[in-house]
DNA sequence: GTTGTCAAGTGGTCCAGACCACTTTACCAG
DNA sequence: CTGGTAAAGTGGTCTGGACCACTTGACAAC
């Protein structure tokens, strides 16, 4: 360690929070060890404590670090896996080893429920695209999904092959559409007809039904989606999370 | 705005968070709206400019604004709601208008068995605290939850009462525990026969299933609990997130 | 009108220092 | 041996600058 290139666009910050997060994930330094204080890598590297506390707080706010005061920052416990529900079906499955894939049941452009142009922000004329599909990991039916995408953000997703590739990198790479924010309620109830018969299941078998919003960097809507996941083959992973302290005067 | 307390132990970034914080929750800055710039607020407040980019840093991490580079910073728009099934239980039904209740079933001491002895990294001896309640809302059951308790933290526990007051509360004002951190898994499944008489509902009848640990600060194992939820009378709100983006080299 | 340029304003990064609050440890006095 | 204390080391807060990257809007040149 102990080397940092001034002249790269990467910030000296981030090339620091690299570096060390690099040791923990190669085992150098395990949960529970202490990392270097920060007079030490500000030493080490070079640069003013305060861009070393930077790279730390980088660390500390992806969960991999945490600190005490009086004491150190120490290599935080790894989490059982990234979080998950929340953002691509693709990446999501790719990362428990699976290989991803969708059948496209419907894409098209229609005139919105009052609900969804509600959810969605839009004016009384607007239209979205509806987009059907069952998600499949190996080949089998996991989760059946309606996506209402704002057709505004990205005219011309009609005509997109969204069966091989991710809607996510196609709003990227085609659309420069960022999706950077999602939120979502979950919950339990047993399997419609219809979704039976999708999702290859028996009708009132459990799925899992998830009410997605997803948002750009500044919050406008991109899509809602409504997907129902069989119970017995999806497991949703709630990211470890701050726990809210009561309230605490002054 | 525009004062703050020097001589207070609350540090200034936090006063002037919390102020500005208080002005978006009454309604005075709306979502989308301009917050002041760094400058603006250092000059206010008669901070420094870094001091300022605290302030802001600490709303901006709390999720009630946002950065964009080179325009401002702006009011988030208001999450769906709090984030809910990591914390307590009693909290949870709280902040939605429904009083919380407990029906202590059995509260011992127990050995653990080999998967709860990884889980809360104990010694070949320990023994655990074996929680099982019934939890209610306005009285009518919504989930079974078996809690397997770290006793070394909290000596005693077993004679507490746990039917009337939050064990996270206890835990926190009778053994300075802290409650930091959480994460959690959650599936569905069909009742089982047990679990539907408990709650009232039918075998087979569709619940969630929230594997959850709870640490402290320093990651230090306080529990692990499994809830199973009733389908039918719950909601798990998943946290609004920062989607992840894929690779960017230098 | 269109296009390009430039200035002003924003957040992003960085520095060299300062003092405070807290934890741990070593040591000394009892 | 016990208990208190002081020192050293940690993260937490704060100052008052500096320059950069990016966005916007006004304005001039075409």
């Amino acid at each position: 360690m102990a080397s940092v290139n001034r002249h790269s666009y990467v910030p000296l910050y981030l090339q620091i929070a690299r570096t060390i997060e690099q040791m923990v994930r190669s085992g150098e330094l395990q949960p529970g060890m202490q990392l270097p204080s920060e007079r030490e890598i500000a030493e080490q590297f070079s640069v003013s404590r305060v861009t070393a506390r930077q790279a730390l707080d980088e660390l500390v706010s992806g969960g991999i670090a945490y600190r005490v005061q009086g004491r150190g920052t120490f290599v935080a416990e790894p989490k059982i896996r990234e979080v998950s529900g929340l953002c691509s079906f693709s990446d999501d499955m790719r990362s428990q080893g699976l290989e991803p894939s969708s059948r496209v049941l419907s894409q098209k452009i229609v005139p919105p429920t009052d609900e969804i142009r509600r959810k969605l922000k839009l004016g009384p004329d607007d239209l979205i695209l509806q987009l059907d599909r069952v998600r499949l990991a190996d080949g089998r039916p996991v989760a059946f999904e309606r996506a209402s995408v704002n057709i505004k953000l990205c005219p011309g997703l009609e005509n997109d092959d969204l069966a091989t590739q991710s809607l996510f990198a196609l709003l990227r790479n085609k659309y420069d559409v960022y999706p950077e924010w999602a939120e979502a309620e979950i919950e339990a109830r047993g399997a419609l007809a219809e979704e039976a018969g999708l999702l290859e299941m028996g009708i009132g078998q459990p799925v899992m039904v998830a009410y997605r919003m997803t948002y750009t960097e500044e919050f406008e809507p991109i899509e809602y989606v409504i997907s129902v996941y069989r119970g017995d083959r999806f497991t949703f992973y709630v990211g470890r999370q701050r726990i809210p302290s009561p309230f605490e005067g002054e």
